[in-house]
DNA sequence: ACCCAGGGTCATA
DNA sequence: TATGACCATGGG
């Protein structure tokens, strides 16, 4: 079973999923930093406080005590964790020039900029420049690993880096141009995470999903 | 009461 | 390079 065919049969069971959930490109990258390892229904609560606090603005979360924006993030858990890591994302951000200038970075170096910062690592930095900069990079997360592990399409040992690069690059072979890439991983990730939720999990051996005949575990 | 969630850093070997 | 400890709330 190829990557293209999994991603029809996750896009014909669930349909499409319009990610991510946020209005702006910045709630995108607060929202990246705050679902590390987080349920997304408790990330909801810490950005509804920031948004009652008039609070979703990089300046703003640097002019406010880390102590208060820990209190804004408990929900989340981690929260005197996040908060540094959340202010340390802003102070790079503001320094960067903001959005308007950030976008204008390729794509590699935009990336390389984003693993400096303290508490971003490579899948939020993905997530953020698929997410909020539209570019075409593979996010890796638990879920992904685990169904592509279960499918052989991954190994389980692979770094990071070699299990993103692989799919980018396999991927690519089927859609050269660029936009509909970003579009398709996009989409694929959104979907991995949607079956990861909802049917993995809660169904171990996948009774009622699409991949039912792919998705046993390895013991089954 | 237990398990895990849309990870990452740091200390140790 | 490779594990392990640590961070911490909320829903199943």
């Amino acid at each position: 079973m190829s990557l293209r065919e999994v991603y029809d049969h996750l896009y014909r069971a669930h349909g499409p999923q319009s990610w991510w959930p946020a209005k702006t490109p910045f709630e995108v990258m607060v929202g990246a930093v705050l679902t590390q390892n987080t349920a997304w229904t408790n990330v909801e609560k810490a950005i509804a406080n920031l948004h009652a606090a008039e609070a979703m603005k990089a300046e703003r979360l640097l002019a406010v005590p880390v102590a208060q924006l820990a209190e804004w993030l408990r929900p989340t858990g981690y929260f005197n964790v996040k908060a540094r890591r959340l202010r340390n994302f802003c102070a790079w951000y503001v320094a960067a020039g903001g959005y308007a200038r950030l976008r204008r970075r390729e794509t590699g170096r935009l990336r390389e900029e984003l693993l400096s910062v303290k508490g971003i690592g490579p899948e939020t930095a993905d997530d953020i420049l698929l997410y909020a900069f539209h570019r075409p990079v593979f996010v890796i997360d638990a879920y992904t690993r685990r169904i592509f592990s279960r499918l052989g399409l991954a190994s389980g040992d692979e770094t990071y880096e070699q299990l993103r690069t692989r799919i980018e690059r396999t991927l690519t072979l089927t859609e050269q141009d660029e936009q509909a890439r970003v579009t398709l991983f996009n989409e694929y990730h959104a979907l991995i995470v949607r079956h990861g939720k909802e049917v993995c999990r809660t169904k171990p051996r996948c009774v009622e999903c699409s991949l039912r005949a792919h998705c046993a575990t390895p013991s089954d």
